[in-house]
DNA sequence: GTTGCGATGTATCGGGCCGATACATCGGAT
DNA sequence: ATCCGATGTATCGGCCCGATACATCGCAAC
């Protein structure tokens, strides 16, 4: 899961671990808040172990001069990760991978999705509708609860499942327009074909 | 968190620990999916070792007679948890604790929510405020990516965003309801005066 | 110039939760 | 009697998080 998004911004341009969080947040952050350091640091090292990283940047000029260092990216004390070609290729390979995990929490969905423009067609549907079918799943068993159980339940916790379904219809609509999208070769175009885009 | 959900729950009634799952997954189903049984009973035995909750039933009767055990809840093999009085008042302790980290997760939030109807008001006003600050904060986030990097990005990752940034508009609306109606001294309130109990 | 200090940046540690897996038991079909 | 799936308990390895600890840099005060 980090292991694909770290992958993923790395193939964009090198980087040191902080711009890297500081992306990972902001890319991502619909889906999930923040990434922590006590995940992203190992998780570098493990990359890096595996090969699919390196420290240090790529052979592009990179005169090695100790006090010379360029201003935004190789200040002492900072360690930039470059993706190795290996790397690039294990990107690819996860991105087409797509399990269950992939669909079951928000943040592993998310994450794939990020990376849609680079992902093949036939993939994205597949995650897509594999996506959609768990969220419907979610969105029956609330169904049940609400139904079945309405007078149990204190005014709250009746709430907190309105508004669960809620979302959860939402996001199966959502889900839907883009599967529409897909099958029809028209890849995401959400900005034009609006009614409404006063400003 | 599992452990404010675990003692909310078996302060209803004792339990199993499939019941249990059972029981947390569908209250808890609106924010968080599922509770797996790998953190379920390494907290069980936590909160054991920590006298908030026994093996066994309640001394209610329990003649203890080992092939006369009740049909449901004592089953050769299952183990029935009863919350003690000192996890009692660890559970009102836990309610009003309310700390960051129940706005920070979906899940935290969730759990504390879900119990509202035995916390008392001030306290639900404080969590769901604080609650609809960090989406808040999320949203500006995402409003921000949208507004100031919108030709940067592909368009799933903006597409993403979109998604991201109307859930989170969402939310703070529904909090503000809530927040609205906790002033008010309405309590939840959400079936609208429903006055009508047929079946 | 050196000393103090907040911002930047790297790194680890303990713990919570998850997915996969392994058992043990029960109830019913053959 | 025996097999087998449903029920139910439990553990293990691993990911990820929050808290925390350090180094270094820029800069301001003296």
């Amino acid at each position: 899961m980090l292991e694909l998004a770290i992958l993923g911004l790395l193939h964009e341009s090198p980087m040191h671990g902080y711009e890297l969080r500081k992306q990972l947040t902001t890319k991502l952050g619909a889906f999930r808040a923040a990434i922590s350091y006590g995940s992203l640091y190992p998780t570098l090292r493990r990359l890096q172990t595996d090969g699919w990283i390196t420290e240090g940047a790529p052979p592009t000029g990179m005169p090695a001069s100790p006090d010379e260092v360029p201003l935004l990216t190789g200040k002492r004390g900072r360690v930039v990760y470059t993706i190795t070609a290996e790397g690039k290729e294990r990107f690819q390979e996860l991105l087409t991978a797509a399990g269950p995990e992939t669909y079951d929490s928000e943040a592993g969905f998310g994450v794939h999705f990020a990376f849609f423009a680079r992902t093949d067609p036939a993939t994205r549907l597949r995650i897509l509708e594999g996506r959609r079918r768990r969220v419907e799943e979610r969105r029956e068993g609330m169904r049940d609860v609400l139904s079945r159980a309405a007078e149990r339940l204190d005014a709250y916790t009746l709430e907190l499942q309105r508004h669960g379904l809620d979302a959860c219809e939402r996001e199966v609509r959502w889900l839907e327009e883009l599967i529409a999208n897909e099958r029809n070769g028209t890849t995401p175009q959400p900005p034009s074909a609006d009614p409404e885009r006063s400003s």
